[in-house]
RNA sequence: GGCCCGUUCGUCUAGGGGUUAGGACGCAUCCCUUUCACGGAUGAAACACGGGUUCGAUUCCCGUACGGGCUACCA
């Protein structure tokens, strides 16, 4: 249910910490903008304050169903869950700015009324044939004297246009000479010369407000603290200024920072959406299905990251803790933020080292955990799923893996027979002569009791010993046998998981695969 | 083009007027292990360039180069 609109002036600035994350929702949500929202939260947190989603969707044409539950779910994934906002609740509502035209519109006015803004009537066909044909047009104080808008029309035409509901903008009147001055947290004093700026739209013909118009009138409305927001933004942060001036709202205007760029792994800009395609890693926190011959993304769940890595390595792509720690849980990170440690340069973004924070918290957590996070993976190859038996996969495996699928496609051995062979290394490894050997050990290996893995070794490496036959001859055979591959967990530990019967059957298969393979001639 | 921001190993970065310029990822070698990994050790690897200021600049200042962002009735 939408909160009413409140038009209210806020109570008393209040000195607590509020800040927003404020995605358009255009489309699955950037990893850029998932560190820009990781930022606002850890700020918030960091200082006891209050973290906010606001749904920025005033752009009808570029609307993406789906995209604001993305966002939302992205968020509760990674949980870096909002405390107000969209699906939040809170006392500042509506988040969504398309639930708070009205809002817009009348401040839209009131800065006509007041002499800040006026109404222009340039159609957008005529603006962009002014920049076509002139090399360097920008609507501001100059040109606004011979073009369409209130300011040089009688009163009686603007007056007979808009009951006509003829289609008109409103402006924001940029006044020359005058220097605006920004303290950036991140970035220190910048300053921009008014003359250089030009009249922002502030409401759009349709009477939607621009992202100007609308993040200051709910910045203000919502109390918020720290605008902390991509660079991208750092160039029109001057109408920002002066906006909050031409409203009277210079004393709440809330501090900026912002935030460098996400760039590409190799080449030159920021990384963009295509990247993960071309790279062959995510670059979204979830995967994104696109409709009908829509673009599809992979995300980093569905490709087998556990939030708090990918939490941990985004709060460290641009920012440091001011020591040689690596590891930060998300409450470390909480606690170890801050904006002045926030790099100015843009960071590439680095697939491997984010693939080694996950192989870190893999490690770190427990079998059971793991278990859990094994289980989807292995329900959707149709293999079994009991806690029992996922908890010693991921003992097993744990060490060996970067990304929770890697359970259950390395290890498919565990699961399912052995479908591949390393035909080379039985070449190098099998010897015929061994036969009756290899039968009595599997004689004994059936007879061991207890069948635990200390047990099995023992008496394994025992009777190599006493016939005289190198471990290396051996082992390595049993490996084989058992996963195909020589790469794997500890043998005796494998076949203890596996059970004896498997354990016995794939040895035996494996023995009669051998000669098979030693048979046919080397390909 | 104009405006704004940035630039330390390949990458993420620490540092800061005098340091053997530190850590991490990745890479290489070795140890551990008769597998693959984990782990441990070692190594190669950086202050974009040019001018200042200074006894001394990687560090401060100015340029240049390079990179980036913005320049929409998109955010």
């Amino acid at each position: 249910m939408a909160q009413p609109l409140s038009d209210t002036k806020p109570a008393a600035f209040s000195m607590s910490v509020r800040v927003r994350f404020a995605p358009s929702p255009t489309g699955a949500l950037h990893i850029g903008g998932v560190r820009t929202a990781l930022y606002n939260y850890l700020f918030a947190k960091k200082n006891g304050g209050t973290f906010i989603l606001r749904i920025e969707d005033t752009d009808q044409n570029r609307y993406v169903p789906g995209a604001e539950d993305y966002i939302i779910e992205s968020l509760k994934w990674l949980g870096i869950t909002p405390d107000e906002g969209v699906g939040f609740g809170g006392d500042f509502g509506p988040y969504r700015q398309s639930e708070r035209q009205a809002l817009y519109e009348k401040h839209a006015h009131d800065l006509v009324a007041r002499g800040k803004a006026y109404y222009a009537f340039d159609t957008p066909e005529e603006l962009e044939e002014l920049r076509k044909s002139r090399d360097n047009f920008t609507y501001n104080y100059q040109e606004r004297t011979r073009l369409k808008n209130s300011l040089n029309m009688p009163q009686e035409e603007v007056r007979r246009r808009l009951d006509a509901g003829e289609a008109c903008v409103i402006r924001l009147m940029v006044e020359p000479g005058q220097d605006i001055h920004i303290h950036d947290l991140i970035r220190g004093d910048v300053v921009f010369q008014s003359s250089e700026l030009d009249d922002k739209v502030l409401l759009k013909a349709d009477g939607m407000p621009t992202y100007h118009l609308a993040n200051i009138v709910d910045d203000y409305q919502m109390q918020i603290t720290q605008v902390i927001r991509g660079e991208e933004w750092l160039p029109s942060t001057a109408h920002h200024v002066l906006l909050y001036q031409a409203f009277g709202w210079e004393d709440q205007m809330p501090q900026f920072a912002h935030l460098p760029l996400i760039l590409k792994p190799v080449g030159n800009g920021k990384l963009s959406k295509r990247d993960g395609a071309k790279f062959g890693m995510p670059v979204f926190p979830l995967d994104w299905e696109g409709g009908a011959g829509e673009e599809k993304f992979a995300g980093f769940r569905e490709t087998g990251f556990l939030p708090a890595a990918v939490l941990n390595f985004l709060a460290l792509l641009g920012w440091h803790p001011g020591n040689d720690q690596e590891i930060f849980s998300p409450n470390e990170l909480v606690q170890a933020f801050s904006i002045e440690h926030i790099s100015k340069g843009g960071a590439r973004f680095d697939y491997e080292k984010a693939k080694w924070f996950n192989q870190q918290y893999i490690h770190a957590s427990s079998d059971a955990e793991l278990a859990e996070r094994i289980r989807p993976a292995a329900a959707a190859r149709n293999y079994r799923t009991d806690t029992e038996y996922l908890t010693q996969i991921a003992g097993l495996m744990k060490e060996r893996v970067t990304v929770i699928p890697d359970f259950v496609e390395q290890g498919y051995y565990l699961f399912e027979p052995v479908s591949g062979y390393d035909d080379e290394m039985i070449r190098k490894k099998w010897d015929a002569a061994l036969q009756p050997a290899m039968d009595t050990l599997i004689g004994a290996i059936e007879a061991q009791e207890p069948f635990a893995a200390p047990e099995l070794e023992e008496m394994v490496k025992q009777y190599l010993q006493e016939n005289g036959i190198k471990p290396g001859a051996v082992l390595p055979l049993l490996r084989l046998a058992l996963a195909g591959t020589m790469k794997g967990p500890a043998v005796f530990e494998m076949a203890v998981v596996l059970g004896k019967a498997e354990t016995v059957d794939r040895l035996k298969n494996g023995l009669q695969y051998f000669n098979q393979v030693v048979d046919s001639p080397a390909g």
